[in-house]
DNA sequence: TTCCGGGGAA
DNA sequence: TTCCCTGGAA
């Protein structure tokens, strides 16, 4: 599927972010939310300049969640950012490189202690901002996987779930020799999106998807 | 299961 | 107007 998708697709170039920390901020926006919204919530935050760590911490939690309101669940993920810098702040010296140099497993957990935190956030992060190889699941991959029957029905919305899919993830890009190469989960999970976004959303859209030659039979016509 | 939520698209 | 978006938690 990621070799169908990187030739119809080209290089997805992910994550669209300046720094490590705006990948943070940028992975919390972006929950349940279209992309757009976190564009112009990144936008007010780089105008306030509160796209860094010290910028962030310095901005009020009513000023920030008014920053951040073009992204929707704003009365939610201000709080949530504002206890990743005092979780920074109080375990890791304030710093992402000290946060990145912890273990993977270590990490994954402490992460997903953080309120407004799950499974698909945990990943983004230490993917996409800390460089850390894991596999990013979310629901497009759950859909995916799904209609061509590649997992059997899965409880929607809890960690069981999600765990699989990224067991699932795993087992196809083989671990072992993936272990240092963050780069082919990256790509795979930005592949998932944009195929997601064109052809496997709430209604599935099977005509001319990358993917259709691997659709389970009964769904061809 | 339901709520959080603005904003773009249908 | 309604539907949905690179989810998470009560």
């Amino acid at each position: 599927m990621h070799d169908w998708l990187a030739k119809a697709y080209g290089p997805q170039h992910w994550w669209p972010a300046e720094t490590a920390f705006e990948v943070v901020v940028g992975a919390y926006l972006t929950q349940n939310t279209a992309w757009a919204g976190v564009e112009r919530s990144l936008a007010n935050l780089r105008r306030a300049g509160g796209l860094s760590i010290d910028g962030l911490r310095a901005l009020d939690l009513d000023k920030l969640r008014e920053l951040i309101r073009p992204s929707g669940f704003y009365s939610r993920k201000a709080p949530a950012l504002k206890a990743f810098i005092a979780m920074l702040d109080a375990e890791f010296q304030g710093s992402l490189d000290v946060l990145a140099a912890t273990q993977t497993e270590v990490l994954r957990e402490r992460l997903l202690a953080l309120p407004g935190v799950g499974g698909e956030t945990a990943d983004a992060i230490l993917l996409y901002a800390l460089g850390h190889a894991v596999p990013v699941a979310d629901e497009y991959l759950r859909r995916i996987t799904e209609r061509h029957r590649l997992i059997t029905p899965l409880p929607r919305k809890n960690r069981k779930g999600y765990e699989a899919l990224v067991q699932l993830t795993r087992e196809a890009f083989g671990m072992d020799a993936l272990a240092d190469r963050p780069r082919l989960f990256n790509e795979f999970h930005a592949l998932t999106v944009a195929v997601g976004k064109k052809h496997c959303s709430v209604i599935a859209d099977c005509e001319n998807c990358p993917l259709a030659a691997d659709l389970p039979i009964e769904c061809q016509d």
